[in-house]
DNA sequence: ACGATAGGTAGGAGATTCCCTACGCGTCAA
DNA sequence: TTGACGCGTAGGGAATCTCCTACCTATCGT
């Protein structure tokens, strides 16, 4: 229904690479820019820079918008929104676990196991 | 500074994997778990799921607890905490788009694209 | 029309992923 | 001790990833 997998598969593998992350955050900090401006920050030719653009458009993470020749880029933050929703379940797991870790150590000095 | 990437490369390559985020979510929902109980979930050799919990133990997801001849697998969620805290400079991002784009959608009842 | 510029695509090399079948090691029960 | 059980590791094969060097199309300036 909701969910195959797949989506969630394209998103997280785009950002499981430093480069593509970069990507998002260099969009997120400056802006939209076209590849040019974007290839400049990396040691890599343009087409391979080119194809992890295309990784993070069809993980929806990023679009396109042409003016004359340029490809102007956009962040598109709305997979990270699901990442985040997805996450959520897990959430009071480590609340509740560094709370309860904390206050544990607190009152049982004893423990210490490796 | 913080961050050579490596690490953050390690937990989102081990969550673009169905298999995977299916374990994180057993051992959320049913706790704790040896790994033949895991691999009752799913349609494929243990080994293959062993080397499943390997990926999630070296990116920290997972720790394993001996006991007799059994290991116990158990979700460990700071790395979770980690993409939380990594999706954060993002979030001001979904926030305005996605209000500005439902004013939009409300406004504008002609779109219709493939 | 011509050359330069912006950027995508083709195809290939080397590394990595994900599954498999063997097999090895430690633990429990008899 | 012998065997069965729980689980990891070795090694291999097909697919995918990530980089590269060509090369192609489209647009701009002259």
């Amino acid at each position: 229904m909701t969910t195959t997998g797949a989506r969630e598969d394209r998103v997280f593998a785009a950002l499981a690479n430093a480069t593509r992350r970069e990507v998002l955050r260099l969009l997120r900090d400056e802006g939209p820019q076209p590849v040019q401006a974007l290839a400049d920050h990396f040691d890599m030719r343009r087409p391979s820079l080119s194809e992890h653009l295309k990784v993070l458009r069809e993980a929806g993470l990023v679009s396109e918008e042409r003016s004359g020749r340029q490809r102007i880029y956009q962040l598109e933050a709305q997979p990270l929104a699901e990442v985040q929703d997805w996450l959520h379940p897990y959430e009071r797991f480590w609340r509740d676990r560094l709370k309860g870790l904390s206050d544990l150590l607190d009152r049982m000095p004893d423990d210490g196991e490796t």
